[in-house]
This record gives C-alpha cells, structure tokens and sequence, in this order.
RNA sequence: GUGGAUGUAGCUCAGCUGGUUAGAGCACUAGAUUGUGGUUCUAGGGGUCGUGGGUUCAAGUCCCAUCUUCCACCCCA
C-alpha cells in the first residue's frame, strides 16, 4: 500500500454528518445575528503581515502562519542576518503576508479602509475560519471557524446589553447551559492604579485570571513572582475575593477602588450594564467576575466569556469593547464592542452532551429503487414531479438488486422508499414504504405528496 | 514555544519477561431471502503492527530519531 495520505496536524476534514451539526450551529448563529439587525461581510483568509502583526500581543505574533512570499524570496535577505540568526529580520523579509489570527482585526482594518462607504454605527457579523500556529489540544485546532458580532462607531452600553442579549438567545436556541462572565478592564486598571503600580496591570490580569484554576495560594505566588510587593498584594487579595451578588460585589468593590478614576469609571458601567437586565429576560447565569482578565491587549472597557456549564473546556465565546483599535490604522477615536462565538468548541460541546436534534441530516425523504431501463425512465418523471413538490427525491442509479438499494435508503436515513415496478405502471398505483414503521400502502401521486408531507 | 503520555484491521481494543502463518468485537462483502432495509444465522475479504534507522539468530514487543493524537503549562474560540 503507497503512504496514506494525511492532513496538517491540528485541521480536520468534515463528514456529510458533521457538517449537517456544524451548518446547524452556523444557521442558528447567523439567524440571530440577523435577527438582532447584523450584516455580513467577509475578508481574505490572508492579510499583510503589517496588518496582523503587534495586535494581539507577543503571544498573538508566535501564533500566527506566515506565507512564503512568491519568486526569489531569498533575494533579499542579508547574509549577515543569517550568521547572527536574526530571525525576526529575516521573517519579515521572507514573507509579507499572514493567514488572519482572528476577525477582529481584519474588521478593524475593514472599517478603516472602508470608512466612507460605512454608515455608523456599523453592526456587522462574519463568520470565517481563523488560523493559529498553536499546539492542538481538546477544543483547541490550528484551523477552526470564528463566528464574530461587532457593532463599531458607538460608544453606548446599549451594545454590550445588545451583544450579552444575543449570546443569551443563541446558547438557548442551542440547548446548551451557559455561564456568562462579565467585567471591565478599566476596574482592572483601578486596582493596579490603587497600588501605584499601573505598569503591572498586564501581570495582575493574567496573574488572578487563574484564580478558579489553581486557587488563592498559588496566585499570590505568582503575584510575588510577577514582582509585586507583599503590601500591594494584600491591597490586591479583598478585591478578588468578594462575595455576594453582582451588587453586592459592586458596591464592596467602590468602597475599595471607588477613588480611582479608571476603577469608578468601570464599576459604573458594569452598574449600568446590568441595571438594563432587571427587566429583560435572559436565561443564562451572568456573573460580575473582577478575576476575569482575558489577555487580548486591545480591550478597554467591558469584557466577556462564556463557559459551557456541562462539559470542561475552554470559552466556548469572548469579547469586549476596544476603545482604540481602528487608531492603529489611522482611524482614531471609533469604539467598537464585539464577541466572537467558538463554532468548534460549540460543536464538541453539542456533541459531547448529544444535544444535536436527529432531523440535522438533510438526505433525501424519499428513494425510489431502479428496477430497471424502463422502470427507471418513468421513475425519473415521478422524481422529477416529486421535487417540483419540494420534496427532496432522489432514484438510484443503478438496477441493482433490491436488498441493497433499500440497505442504501436506510444507511442515509431516507425516510420513504418508493416502489414502481411493472404492475405501478399499469395501475398508477405506487407502492411506497415507510422506513420508519415498516408500513406500506398503495397510492397515486397526489396520495403519496400528501402522505409525505404529513 | 516548554514538559509528559500515546500510535496494532475502517472503528474500539487484546497481544505475558523479544520466539513459528498477529487476534476479538463492531463495521464491510456475499449467501440464507430471485419485488423489500434495520433483527438473526452462515461464509468471506481486509493489517509490510505510525514512519525511518539500530540492537539481536529472531522485534508488534528493546534502543534512537521523526510524525500524529492526547494531557499539563502557555495562550485562547
């Protein structure tokens, strides 16, 4: 046998059955995103490297697939940067164009290269694979679907309201139990303004992100690690250990950071977010988290993550609002607030739980079997006549024997089969079995349409 | 990117301290059933044991390398 053939590591390849779930998920997700007045646009999977690079952090960087340029890509690579290794130098040289991390920064330079053909606020969706040079784990893929929602040039809560409202209703539709995370960078900030120690905040975030992971002790380690003071540690220790309801937790936290700015600021606007929540119907637990950090760089204000209640993996949906990010492509002062639904992990997580319903899988609702060249001409005018009716038909091809064209009928889960041999003929009767029961009953055309229609 | 595990038929796995033609269940193909699937019975096909080296009289079994998948870290959808 010659090698067999394989895919990249981290990628996979679809069945008929997968993709029925997976179209299931992206319909459902499109359906609110439209429901709720989103637009679609797409982007290129790649974009140039100056685009992708520095948006997302060192770590974004790292992750990200580089194209080779085309022609003589070593041309101008210098010979000193190879002896001294210069890697990065010669990365740059070699290769200018990237395949995108995610679809919030190609939206970003979208609305900025776009800017006078968008009427703002722009609420638009994009649903899209994303790639991503990291090492594959459970619910983790180098090539996996982004379903993003953002609306861009409106600085309102009302977005945030809006975008927690249609993550409420799609984890619904979908069946699967949420839990929603809430909270605001800028209160983030406030603690590290409240110990003088602003150029931390990066460390704090990532240091008590942890917190539901490895606990209070192994933070404070990491906090000592991280550099930060015994005194400014304990300043730091009440602020993520607040107890309560959302405001109760909101009010001992202004007590604590209430007279820094930034920190004012974002207890306000979690206030205000969730205030709006007293007289809508949401179904999903939300939750003010101040440990949640979420590491993306580029977001200033709200911050969110969903957790699938019933199956241990990572956010199955995030986002936030980022103030600034069109300012690096030279379109300042545009806010913009978005989440970005995992289409994969929502798929693991659906079928983990056996939460896709059965009638996902779009074959044919009626087969009729090939007894034949002439049974088989008149057939193809029955089939034709069929799907005129809008009933999904199909004829097998080959008159092959009958056992193994009902064996083909059921494997697809075809749900009627149809018999016309030489007696249908005469009569005009055809004989049409239920797969599902077993029953068969004799009936013209029109009988037949009706009945499987029922 | 760091550390650890894994890899035997299409799938899930068995194969003792290295020893003749590598097994099971499910799936597949054919027949029982010449106009009837899903159940049952019978028979059959299919594996250079991830790949490449090495040790040995002898390697699925030991050693090295490499790839895949998985787990933790990192990061995140």
């Amino acid at each position: 046998m010659a090698q067999k053939p394989s895919i990249p590591k981290g990628t996979r390849d679809f069945s008929p059955i997968e993709m029925a779930r997976r179209n299931y998920i992206f319909d459902t997700i499109r359906g609110v995103f439209q429901n709720y007045g989103y637009q679609p646009i797409e982007t290129p999977a790649m974009e140039n490297l100056s685009t992708l690079m520095g948006k997302s952090g060192e770590e974004g960087d790292r992750l990200l697939f580089k194209i080779l340029n085309s022609g003589d890509f070593l041309g101008g690579v210098r010979q000193e940067d190879i002896d001294e290794k210069n890697l990065s130098k010669i990365t740059t040289t070699i290769s200018e164009k990237g395949l995108r991390y995610d679809l919030t920064v190609p939206f970003a330079r979208y609305v900025v290269q776009h800017r006078n053909e968008i009427t703002f606020p722009f609420k638009r969706y994009q649903m899209q694979p994303v790639w991503r040079a990291d090492r594959p784990q459970k619910g983790r893929y180098r090539e996996f679907f982004q379903c993003d929602v953002d609306v861009i040039g409106s600085g309102s809560l009302l977005n945030e309201v809006e975008l927690i409202r249609v993550i409420d209703a799609i984890f619904k539709k979908l069946g699967v139990n949420v839990q929603i995370r809430l909270s605001n960078r800028k209160i983030l900030s406030g603690i590290a303004g409240l110990i003088k120690a602003p150029e931390k905040l990066t460390d704090i975030t990532t240091a008590i992100d942890k917190l539901d992971k490895i606990g209070l002790d192994k933070v404070v380690d990491e906090l000592l690690q991280r550099g930060l003071s015994k005194e400014q540690i304990d300043q730091v220790l009440p602020i993520i250990e607040l107890t309560g309801n959302n405001i109760q937790k909101l009010d001992s936290l202004e007590k604590l950071i209430g007279n820094t700015n930034d920190g004012s600021a974002g207890i306000a606007e979690m206030k205000t977010v969730l205030a709006y929540f007293d007289k809508l119907n949401i179904e999903s637990a939300l939750e003010f988290d101040p440990s949640l950090a979420r590491g993306l760089n580029y977001y200033t204000g709200t911050i969110v993550e969903v957790l699938a209640k019933d199956v241990k993996i990572g956010s199955v949906c995030g986002g936030g609002r980022y103030d600034n990010l069109t300012g690096v492509f030279g379109l300042p002062d545009v806010s913009g607030v978005g989440v970005s639904f995992g289409a994969d992990r929502i798929y693991d997580v659906m079928n983990e739980l056996s939460l896709f319903p059965d009638e996902v899988l779009h074959s044919s609702e009626i087969m009729l079997v090939n007894f034949g060249e002439k049974e088989a001409a008149y057939s193809l005018k029955v089939v034709e006549d069929l799907q005129e009716a809008g009933i999904r038909a199909e004829l097998y091809p080959d008159a092959v024997k009958m056992k193994k064209q009902m064996s083909y009928a059921d494997k697809k889960s075809v749900k009627f089969v149809l018999l016309i041999g030489e007696q249908e003929m005469e009569t005009g009767k055809y004989t049409l079995k239920n797969m599902q029961t077993g029953d068969q009953i004799t009936a013209s055309l029109p009988e037949l349409i009706e009945n499987i229609n029922a």
